[in-house]
DNA sequence: AGGTGATTGAAACAGTTGTTTGAAACCAGC
DNA sequence: GCTGGTTTCAAACAACTGTTTCAATCACCT
């Protein structure tokens, strides 16, 4: 069932630490989970342990509290998971799996709070005033580096704006596992699921396939549309 | 600004037609702009020109309205576009160039309505009862024509789990425009995005890097990871 | 014309929303 | 003990939510 709501309970975690922290630690998880306008304080306050005054007196209104929740958000994960580095002399291709593997690890690993991700991903859907921001800082860097190891790849064979092409292809492969995964499920066998779609098995297929498209020549090959169908 | 609500106009075109498709139109628009929740059958009414007792009175509650009005955007959708059909003897890369291109127009076009398509997005990200049946009826026919299209592309060379996995790459490479398409507009340059990015454009490389991967082996090489960094 | 059932309309229902209030409780420093 | 400021609390606020009511209106048949 999809039409009922989830009550918030009381986080074991919300307690002793200061009433500020833990607003904003409820409403990161209540706004991923439900979106701004659908999120109530009243569940964010209920989940936090505090009064519903504490939202006013804290950060004024719902809006704000909206808006340093993302932030909040994205800092500690910003500072839990670095761009991945790879040693000096290791070969791109392996520096590409590197990139690819922790990017999907970020997205889809077990480890991390899933609210965290969810919540950024909520922002480039339907974005808000935190979205430029939240791309700048946070989606900014690991492009440019996917496209400077792209670049190393092809041995600077190809223009910028192609790599930037490449680059957004990768990310979006990465990403429907993210925004769809539930859907992608439907459409492959469960057991093909846990032993083909993992995020490391997903890491060796997207590189592997990445790199024979980038090995095969340089721009134009091999395919030329020859004619068009008319839509 | 992000957190003002727009505020529907009587649709001019909700006129002369019968109440019951009116509501189902307002509320497709609706609910695609702010979700079931969010979404207010004041507001929906208002859109359609009728008495907020016509929701009661045609479909019995709101929840009953979101349903109908999935599957009518639903339906509608698949009779304006159909499957992408080539002509018999067409040479699979071609074929494979007219799905995407296909697929992507219908994404991205400007032809179309975008609430429908951005309706469907929503139930594919926070999937809910009529999100299974959407699946199965409009997804997996356009998933199962690109799987036979790669298996002739590749002379069935490769086993059904690797042609699904790339398959669901094809997917991701066009969804992530059309989920966050504004988030891509911020990395890359402006100029770029209207002589690089449009849909024909991006049909044709991404046709063209699928065919140089598959084009150059078979399966396994030129990657293999040599020494994977701890994560 | 008169009657019958389907449809529409304005108003009201109870419950929830974000926000505010003003009095308690707390916790220093004296 | 008391004092002054900070923080919490239950209660109330007006506005909005989905839903229901019931009389007014309409279209159609005999």
């Amino acid at each position: 069932m999809s039409f009922v709501r989830t009550v918030p309970e009381k986080d074991p975690s919300s307690s002793g630490e200061d009433p500020r922290e833990r607003l904003l630690a409820a409403a990161g998880k209540e706004f991923a989970e439900h979106g701004f306008e659908s999120a109530t304080v009243r569940d964010i306050c209920l989940a936090a342990g505090v009064n519903v005054a504490a939202v006013n007196y804290y950060f004024g209104d719902k809006e704000r509290l909206y808006i340093e929740s993302v932030k909040h958000a994205h800092e500690s994960r910003v500072k839990q998971v670095p761009l991945p580095e790879s040693p000096p002399g290791r070969p791109p291709t392996d520096r590409l799996h590197d990139f690819i593997d922790n990017f999907l690890e970020r997205m889809l690993g077990l480890g991390r709070p899933r609210w965290q991700a969810k919540l950024m991903l909520r922002e480039m859907l339907q974005p808000t005033d935190a979205c430029r921001e939240l791309v700048e800082d946070y989606i900014r860097p690991h492009f440019d580096l996917l496209v400077s190891i792209l670049d190393d790849l092809c041995r600077s064979e190809r223009s910028e704006a192609d790599l930037r092409r490449i680059a957004i292809g990768i990310f979006g492969q990465c990403f429907l596992y993210r925004a769809a995964g539930e859907c992608v499920g439907m459409l492959v066998p469960p057991e093909e699921m846990t032993s083909f779609h993992t995020p490391s098995q997903l890491a060796d297929h997207i590189t592997r396939f990445t790199c024979a498209a980038l090995a095969s020549s340089p721009s134009r090959a091999p395919f030329e549309s020859s004619s068009r169908i008319p839509r």
